[in-house]
DNA sequence: CTTGACCTTCCATTGTGCTGGAAGGTTCAG
DNA sequence: CTGAACCTTCCAGCACAATGGAAGGTCAAG
């Protein structure tokens, strides 16, 4: 599979993934003779992976600590282990403040479905902000 | 209540406040006769909704977007309500993609403490990454 | 055997969200 | 009156995550 494809197939860019690979979040993959590189399917899962970090609000370093624990077998068990757990706790840190910032944004948003056009009024709208 | 007060009482700095201003987050407030900038308890409210919106991953330019509708009485209800609907459908994905990514890195956790210390393997803990 | 779509490397630039530092004015305690 | 701790503007620089473009190599179709 070369890069063209790989992006196709994981709706990236060729550009995009010479960073990563440069950024050590994809490895160094084999090379075609002619110089192409030529990646397999465990690319499409890795990228997955990245992309829902991504989407999640991670960083790339995050991501790329989480990924070298696969990556290295020299990571012993416990600190795998605290790793993620430090990881989990951001997510569901991360998880409350979004529930919390829905609340806000969909209470300012009733109050603008609620108010009658006619009286379209930014005080009205935006008490609750 | 001066720069420094603010900064103080929500969590930020003085350079981030006045950068929230020239990015038009926050209003270009009333100056003392000396020039110093005077806030009022409606700052912090204001940058509470900031804090709470970055933390939540939004950008600057979405935030303002809802501030905006607070500020200027011109937006038309219909308009607000779609704005905020958009918002809210950016909300929910957001956290249904990090619940995905909360399942995926506690399922390797739970991998990564259930394995005996002295078989650890990289191998059976991210067998399932 | 050329045209076009790929691929390669390398280096510069963008946008976001700050952060630092210079150079100077203000206020207050001792 | 001096010094510390504030404040002001302005401009530079940083980290992150790409993105653009130049200059050139490769390959399959027509």
């Amino acid at each position: 599979m070369r890069i063209g494809e790989l992006a196709e197939a994981t709706g990236t860019t060729t550009k995009t993934l010479r960073f990563y690979e440069e950024a050590g979040l994809l490895p160094p993959t084999h090379r075609a003779s002619n110089g192409y590189r030529d990646y397999g399917a465990d690319a499409v899962t890795r990228l997955d992976f990245i992309r829902r970090g991504r989407a999640a609000g991670l960083t790339l370093a995050q991501i790329r600590e989480v990924i070298d624990i696969r990556d290295t077998g020299q990571t012993p068990c416990s600190h795998v282990h605290d790793l993620l757990t430090i990881r989990l706790t951001d997510i569901d840190r991360q998880i409350a403040d979004l529930r919390e910032l829905r609340a806000t944004v969909a209470r300012l948003r009733h109050e603008a479905g609620r108010a009658d056009p006619a009286a379209c009024d930014a005080e009205d709208v935006c008490r609750y902000l």
